[in-house]
RNA sequence: GUGGCCGUAGCUCAGGUGGUUAGAGCGUCAGGUUGUGGCCCUGAAGGUCGGGGGUUCGAGUCCCCUCGGUCACCCCA
């Protein structure tokens, strides 16, 4: 391989046509499902203070070892955002709009993650947050918006799965009946469990080896610890699951890696996705994040959604159908003068969508490009036609006969022609 | 970050045990049809075989290092 001097960084990408225009139309739909949900859009910068990040939990991963942290020439430590949560309740500290508030939004969240399938260092994330409301009824609105979206897509083999981690006061026995059954396993707990377990005793019930499977399997569960309270809004939120008709399944071992999650968890699993990432979004409620950001007690919940890995899956669910046409016209231009250039615009401003040839080919190279453009029609000018003030409009994906027309009739009979 | 597999034209790949000017298909460009695409035919351009070192009379082929890709672990979207 012709070695480039320079290539796209590891774990970062160019995405090109198909899918950036996949990648617009899934964004434009998850902007339509969240406005329709009554979620106004936020655009937090890329970048914050590092510890508005380090916030979300020292012993996770994403903090601790994935973090693009950099110092600026301010002496600022900041870093690029892993995640839109923590900028979000950042905004509402710093800019407290009434409550509940509902914001959605997309773009890129960066971490320092090797790279695998559906994996990268910089990946979208779309999402919704809504902060300053403890009703579980929001919890069930966020899932069933991220469910109707999936569905909208034209995914049918994506699995949610919901659980509880209970409230924050609820954790501390919990974590000690934890770490007592981990600890009384010995080796028989894996080498990488037994090193979670100091870190995060939660997260070993989140390990995939099988030599973990039967240990983890009679652990504790947190059910037996919960609140009063949390146990309700837990059944609230499965009964208004079932009452919109959006299937679920409890899991229990359902922890998820940020620290900041209480009370509802839950995670969009994909089958159709045949790789090891196959968690398609993800969220749960955070009623303690605003507060370790400096602010108000105020409760908080939302998602987010992997954009790259939401595209993975409906290639991997073949639900990209065959495109439409790109193009209205493409114009063929042999009079080597400025007819094309003129043609393009005039077409371009009547709102249709319009391209030419350029570098002066021959009449059949232009036709091959027209062809391979996905044109709809070929507008054809050559010196006869210049002379008259005619063009020539040729169906391309048809068999209709091509026709002369006056200059002036081009927009008309190219509407004619696509309709 | 750790491990497995891989790295030959723009793309997908051939190139037994090292041996003369490295091949194919697709794509691109040009021509066959000096005013008409899709099919067909002909031709052309395009590769310091990822990079560096080594073994050898000789390396795309063997060894080492390195870079990159990919899959998995870890973790997560």
């Amino acid at each position: 391989m012709a070695a480039p001097t320079f290539t796209a960084t590891p774990g970062t990408r160019d995405l090109l046509n198909p899918t950036t225009s996949r990648m617009r139309e899934l964004v434009e739909t998850f902007a339509d499902e969240a406005t329709k949900a009554g979620f106004g859009q936020i655009v937090p910068p890329m970048f914050e203070d590092l510890d508005v990040f380090v916030r979300l939990g020292e012993s996770t991963d994403v903090v601790s070892k994935e973090l693009y942290a950099f110092t600026d020439a301010g002496e600022r430590r900041l870093a690029l955002r892993p995640e839109f949560t923590a900028s979000v309740c950042r905004a509402y500290v710093q800019h407290r709009p009434t409550t509940p508030w509902k914001a959605w939004y997309a773009g890129p969240a960066f971490r320092q993650e090797k790279a695998q399938r559906g994996r990268y260092r910089q990946f979208d994330q779309v999402g919704a947050e809504v902060i300053g409301s403890h009703d579980p009824d929001l919890d069930t609105e966020l899932i069933a918006l991220a469910w109707r979206f999936y569905a909208r897509l034209g995914l049918s083999q994506v699995r949610l799965v919901i659980n509880t981690l209970g409230d924050k006061a609820d954790r501390p026995p919990f974590l000690d009946a934890l770490t007592a059954h981990f600890t009384a396993a010995g080796d028989a707990l894996s080498a990488e469990s037994r090193a979670t377990l100091e870190k995060n005793p939660l997260r070993v019930l989140d390990s995939k080896r099988e030599q973990d499977a039967e240990i983890i399997a009679t652990a504790p569960a947190l059910a037996d610890f919960l609140s009063d309270e949390a146990a309700a809004a837990f059944d609230r939120v499965q009964a208004g699951l079932r009452l919109l008709d959006v299937p679920f399944v409890v899991e229990p071992k359902l922890v998820r890696g940020l620290d900041y999650y209480t009370r509802t968890t839950f995670e969009f699993v994909s089958d159709a996705l045949q790789s090891a990432q196959n968690a398609v979004g993800g969220g749960g409620r955070y009623d303690g994040l605003v507060a370790d950001l400096g602010g108000p007690a105020d409760p908080g919940v939302g998602f987010a959604l992997g954009v790259d890995r939401t595209l993975l899956a409906c290639d991997d669910e073949g639900v990209f159908g065959a495109s439409d046409a790109e193009l209205d016209a493409f114009v063929v231009d042999t009079t080597g003068e400025f007819a094309a250039l003129r043609l393009v615009d005039t077409i371009r401003r009547a709102g249709l969508r319009a391209d030419r040839a350029y570098d002066g080919r021959s009449m059949k190279a232009q036709m091959k490009a027209a062809n391979r453009s996905g044109a709809s029609v070929a507008v054809i000018v050559g010196p006869d036609e210049a002379a008259a003030d005619e063009l020539v409009v040729r169906p391309l994906r048809s068999d209709a006969e091509q026709r002369r027309v006056a200059t002036s009739d081009l927009v008309p009979a190219l509407r004619g022609l696509l309709d």
